[in-house]
DNA sequence: ATGAAAGCGCTAACAG
DNA sequence: CTGTTAGCGCTTTCAT
């Protein structure tokens, strides 16, 4: 039921509330690129979530650049009631010292003390090496993502040790940007390894490595085999369609949200949300042809 | 160079400044699916030219729902200092109704006495069954896109007059969701045409019913040509490589932006800025097989 | 219960 | 030119 005021067209003024409450109902969303097919479900559920609330959402883009992730948290903070940092790329020391200046809700990272949403990488990166291994590759690569990611950490650690237990061989490449280019233009460097089943850190550089396999004439899974992770909806769209481990980041997006709104009382600072990771075997992973 | 205020940490606080200047320095920007890929170049390039000019942006997300749209702008009408107001479906009468609330900007639409940002579709569509028809193709079909589109009218007006002027059948199809399923279940309704080449309301669709071709056996371009609408990054990456009107999707968001934010005395409020459209051809498209 | 008044942090207008 | 003051629209507190 409106009040007869709110049915005359009457809107109270949110930045006179926030004056004296405290509170904006602002929130704060910062990703690396927006423009990367892996953020904007999860923008799109944390907007939705923080709506339902009657949160608003700000939207940022750091264009892959630490330093800016550092100016965009100052720059949104007093305005916002918390931010939310994806797939942060600054130091845990840097992290520390903004937490002081705004609330802080950290997506694809664990800092301690500070609430996260995390995907399990480390289990899909395993299960990943265990596919492959599986499929009787002894000789794999892992193409590494950029540097400063949490992710690429967890995936770097869990892909080694998951070869060192299947008792195969696992070359680390890296660092690279997370971009399609990026993983067409690791193309020789994969092929030099001799490798013939390839992990990749995200489903963009795998893609871009299939094109540049494709322009190669390496035949993928015959000669190569090539999984990603993120499950991304182009995976699905190319060809051979994509290995890939999915991550859940619409519910990301939302559990963030989720974190961030909880009473500062009941929010608990230590709170690490992990979410399933699962393996998608599709068409780009085959047996080993030796 | 810091004053010593700023250098101490010191940010001024902008909803104060808001209640007193009657300037939030905020956009908001209303876009209908935040995930489909059309949208992602123009929202980073929006975010990142307001961000220059010291403006922050919302996003909000209306799920292809008109009567979302409306409620959005009404939320943040007293909070942004304009909204804009991308590819909308709700009607020329709420959009007069909603300006008198909130300075707005309208991209992919032309209304009259309301600046706008539009891409030359109908140039687009033209060049793309002129392009159809110097392959020999004389019965085409038109996959069309939703209801309250403008782009969807705009595509079908200049599409039916340029197979009309080259003398070729038009059969137009629709309305449909703007999805990659969507396309893919206009498969048989498109096959039933007797239709040798198809224009899709974009690349979205064009990709679905790509996919569901494959399915049914369908080769294209053998049997079929295809081409899209948007040149998204996934239309060179799919195979064959897409046929498509490429639309400067990150110069229209910057557009956009410039235009709310010109002062008001300058800004002509029956601006109309077009921008202009390719045709990428690429291989989805070849010679009518009869 | 209902109503008046103070004040959030800032800017703009005005006085010294 | 510098310093003081009023008041933006709201919520909260305190007095009636």
């Amino acid at each position: 039921m409106l009040s007869t005021a709110e049915s005359l067209g009457y809107r109270p003024n949110r930045a006179a509330r926030a004056l004296i409450t405290g509170r904006t109902h602002n929130i704060g969303l910062i990703v690396a690129d927006i423009a990367n097919p892996f953020f904007p479900p999860l923008i799109k559920a944390a907007e939705s979530q923080a709506r339902q609330r009657d949160y608003h959402l700000f939207v940022a883009d750091t264009n892959e650049d630490p330093v800016m992730e550092e100016q965009l948290v100052q720059a949104l903070a007093k305005q916002v009631d918390g931010v939310l940092l994806c797939s942060p790329r600054m130091s845990n020391d840097l992290i520390e010292k903004l937490r002081r200046e705004v609330p802080l809700v950290v997506v694809n990272r664990a800092v301690d003390g500070l609430p996260a949403v995390v995907m399990d990488v480390s289990n899909g990166a395993k299960a990943a090496i265990e596919h492959l291994v599986g499929l009787g590759h002894t000789d794999l690569a892992l193409l590494g993502g950029p540097r400063g990611s949490w992710t690429n950490r967890e995936i770097r650690r869990s892909a080694t040790a998951a070869a060192k237990a299947a008792g195969a061989n696992l070359n680390v490449l890296g660092p690279h940007q997370p971009t399609e280019a990026a993983g067409a233009a690791a193309c020789d460097a994969v092929l030099a390894t001799g490798a013939t089943a390839v992990l990749a850190y995200n489903d963009l550089m795998a893609i871009g490595l299939l094109e540049a396999l494709h322009d190669r004439g390496v035949s993928v899974p015959g000669e190569l085999s090539v999984v990603g992770i993120d499950d991304i909806s182009l995976s699905r769209l190319i060809r051979p369609k994509l290995t890939t481990v999915s991550t859940p980041t619409a519910a990301a997006g939302r559990a963030a949200v989720d974190m961030l709104l909880q009473h500062d009382d009941e929010r608990r600072t230590n709170a690490l949300v992990t979410l399933q990771t699962e393996l998608i075997v599709r068409d780009s992973t085959g047996p080993n042809p030796h």
